[in-house]
DNA sequence: AGGTGTGAACCTTTTCACAGCT
DNA sequence: AGCTGTGAAAAGGTTCACACCT
């Protein structure tokens, strides 16, 4: 969301106790500590440290007792974290004390595989309705549901309450979707079109672009090559020519032989690959 | 990556004149950009102004021009950036000159949707092998790939330069097959699997959860519905009881009517709703 | 002894605002 | 006049380290 914070109001104001503003750091964790959390529940763990949660996660334990008390939650010094009483807290913030319903719109290639995926079901969603605006597609039933003409869209997601949206369609149809998912009021978009969404202020988008994804690795593949490859200068092949103007210059102005300071830059916590191997029955996949 | 940076050797040296260490945040945006860039090479335009480029992307200008200055970029003062040039110079920081080989690992509902997946083509990427464990799928025929035993990966891994791999089987699986890509010299993973994964230093992984995706949207649900729901006290529900002990305070203590500042918390930049709408090509889906 | 909760330091990222090039 | 590149300020997030509770 842009929404420029209106500058005053932070923490709490009038005489609720309420802590609001959850960062959002901490809000896009929490369903990661949710998971690690139902594990251990199954293996019968009744309470955890926050050391255990943060391995079993995959952050830091100062990290995990800073998002936690962010909840104002209940751990007991000397012991740890109740491990059901932290589900439920979770859950309750995460809004999922309730199963909410979900539409989702494109049933091509990745849109039968979102329909089918029991992750959904398994961690507090229903998948509602599916939507095509093919009118082949029309009629066909995919894991139980029949997939209904988007024009439909408006009526179901009334009668259905559906608040958020999945988009699966192609690029090109991403945006007129989008719009009549609004139209139809909903209010979180997840989009795994590669564009960039425009909606209305109040509306919630997330994107999943695997290739961008990739392309980020690849990125991290190149920058290990160049350390181990060629320790200093001499670059193998500049860009491939694609018809621009000048010399390509700053490609081989560097960034590519790296001095001596190993990447920070990670992109997970590589855990020390030992114990802690949480199993999970959530298959993805049939 | 842990990898606590060596805590010297910042920027440059040596004698080499590289800018290494791109911002992490930065890496993640690039991308972006360049699927942007070529919407604009598409549609003909030669060169792009930083706001016009943001706002293709999703960003604001500010942002973008920091970004690309950590690329040494080049564009023009009071003219803007060379479309084409700009397109070559992100595609080779990101490693992207070459088609990159990739393998994925587990063919199920999501596996099969990935395999055929266009957009890995068409922005870098050349899905070169698949795997399963399970004999039954072994020998099906997708998308002109022969599904391999997993016992074949460090063998295909070793003739096709096989450095990064995505694993889209259940979560269960998921660790074991981390340590056969990594044994098979794998040093990228994208991971589909709900679940944690332990490897060595040196390994990238990234992770895409569809449910906590979900979940985070359902945090904003959850706090607009807070919002408009019951301005003030007075929670409706709380959170479903799972067998805790002592009684949930907590929920009850706030954090579900806010007082007065309006959600900053958002996920995307919530653009104007109104001209550009970038068209692509590129479908998911069938 | 063991482990949470948290102020304070530190680092990263974003935003501002403007100098300076074309 | 227009637009990039960038220092400096602000905001946001992470890590440290320890007081304090059980």
């Amino acid at each position: 969301m842009s929404q420029h914070r209106p500058a005053g109001t932070p923490g709490r104001a009038g005489g609720v106790p309420a802590l609001p503003d959850l960062p959002e750091a901490t809000v896009a964790r929490l369903p990661e500590y949710l998971r690690a959390l139902h594990n251990l529940a199954e293996t019968g763990d009744d309470t955890v440290s926050s050391e255990e949660l943060a391995t079993a996660a995959g952050v830091n334990s100062a990290k995990l007792r800073k998002d936690l008390s962010q909840l104002g939650s209940y751990g007991t010094r000397g012991v740890g974290y109740d491990v059901a009483l932290l589900i439920d807290q979770i859950e309750f913030v995460l809004g999922l004390t309730q199963r909410r319903a979900v539409a989702l719109v494109g049933v091509g290639n990745l849109g039968h595989a979102l329909a089918g995926y029991a992750g959904f079901a398994s961690r507090g969603f229903r998948i509602a309705a599916l939507f095509d605006a093919d009118p082949a597609q029309v009629g066909e039933e995919i894991n139980g549901l029949v997939v209904q003409h988007i024009d439909d869209l408006p009526r179901v997601a009334a009668e259905e309450s559906i608040a958020i949206g999945v988009i699966a369609t192609p690029a090109t149809a991403a945006q007129s979707v989008a719009d009549q998912l609004v139209a139809a009021g909903v209010t979180s978009i997840l989009n795994f079109a590669p564009c960039v969404l425009a909606v209305p202020d109040g509306v919630d988008v997330r994107k999943v672009d695997l290739a961008i994804e990739l392309q980020i690795l690849s990125f991290h593949e190149h920058r290990k090559s160049a350390l181990t490859g060629l320790p200093a200068g001499a670059v193998a092949s500049g860009p491939a020519a694609s018809g621009a103007g000048t010399a390509l210059t700053a490609p081989a102005t560097g960034l590519t032989a790296l001095p001596g300071g190993l990447a920070a830059t990670g992109t997970t916590e590589a855990t020390p690959a030992g114990p802690l191997r949480p199993s999970n029955a959530e298959a993805i996949g049939s």
